[in-house]
DNA sequence: ACCTGAACACCGTTCAAGT
DNA sequence: ACCTGAACACCGTTCAAGT
């Protein structure tokens, strides 16, 4: 039987996160990853291509911890809610979040995040045929508006500013989709 | 009198954004950069603060070279050239583009395109205490999506599909922009 | 199959020294 | 004032070796 590994892919990414959520992603090195674990940092090659595959793994996880709304909501709602969860997201993972705009919007959790947007927009009556591309630009703009927040484009800017901001567009997006 | 300094602060920012223009901003190290001006690496600490330093320098001249439209044009092309300028940038220099979310806009190459955008919501008509809400708005999702275009997010997307989002999201703007 | 040790080719940055 | 040489403390990654 072959011994028991003592690191795991996982383990890898559970030790990425909260070395990335603790020191920020400039932290997150092969090595630093590595000690965490009290292994080697070679020991990380035999769970992860590259640190490239590292951090898209990461955003991966991240992406997939998203908390997605209650289902039963209101289409409005569940709009607010997404955006309030990127935002929140966000916040944690600053620079990871960043790296979301390089990853293809392909992947099981990016696609998880989608349908729950696709969801709301059929509900709110916007035609199938229009549905993907009404997401595209919602998406683009809530990313944009969460990474601009806490990268620091918008740094100064009070929080109850960027929540008026916020609020705003999304009663206007709300409008524009409401079929008259 | 002081012997001539054999690079300056421009010529090291020349520099940086060549290679970063040839080999992407992954290519830019202090000592990169020195080798391509013939120099010792620790030449460019008289001239820049830090590499941080250098890659802001490097983002406000982007940003600066950001090819603003006629302001005779009616205000709705004049939005649209912006956000073909901003897409042309991007396409140029993706890994900078993305670290403009990271910069307070709050920067004279910044103001300047401010200005730009400012000018057009103002002859669209749009109430002076909102102008910078909309600005703000509007410039999240034009970075957002040129950001999503050139770096990735949209990779699994053919141009004239994006072209198509671009125009159908512009038309929806100025259309919102427009008073009844 | 999984981990290690040593090594290679890089980094950014400091410091004291030269001119 | 500006540039250099040497050095320090890091990187990611390969390879051959151990168990």
């Amino acid at each position: 039987v072959p011994r028991q590994a003592r690191i795991s892919r996982d383990a890898v990414l559970d030790a990425t996160l909260s070395l990335a959520e603790e020191s920020g992603l400039e932290a997150v090195s092969m090595r630093a990853v590595a000690s965490r674990l009290g292994v080697t940092p070679m020991a990380l090659y035999h769970h992860v291509h590259d640190k490239e595959d590292l951090l898209d793994a990461l955003i991966e996880r991240l992406l997939g911890e998203l908390p997605l709304p209650d289902p039963s909501l209101p289409w409005p709602e569940r709009l607010r809610a997404l955006a309030a969860s990127l935002r929140e997201t966000a916040g944690r993972h600053p620079d990871a979040f960043l790296m979301l705009l390089r990853r293809p919007a392909t992947t099981p959790a990016a696609l998880r995040a989608r349908e729950a947007v696709y969801a709301a927009l059929n509900d709110a009556g916007v035609p199938d045929t229009l549905v993907p591309r009404v997401e595209r630009l919602l998406s683009t703009f809530m990313i944009g508006f969460a990474a601009s927040e806490t990268s620091g484009r918008f740094a100064a800017h009070d929080r109850a500013v960027l929540d008026d901001d916020l609020e705003w567009a999304q009663s206007l997006i709300a409008h524009a989709l409401t079929p008259d």
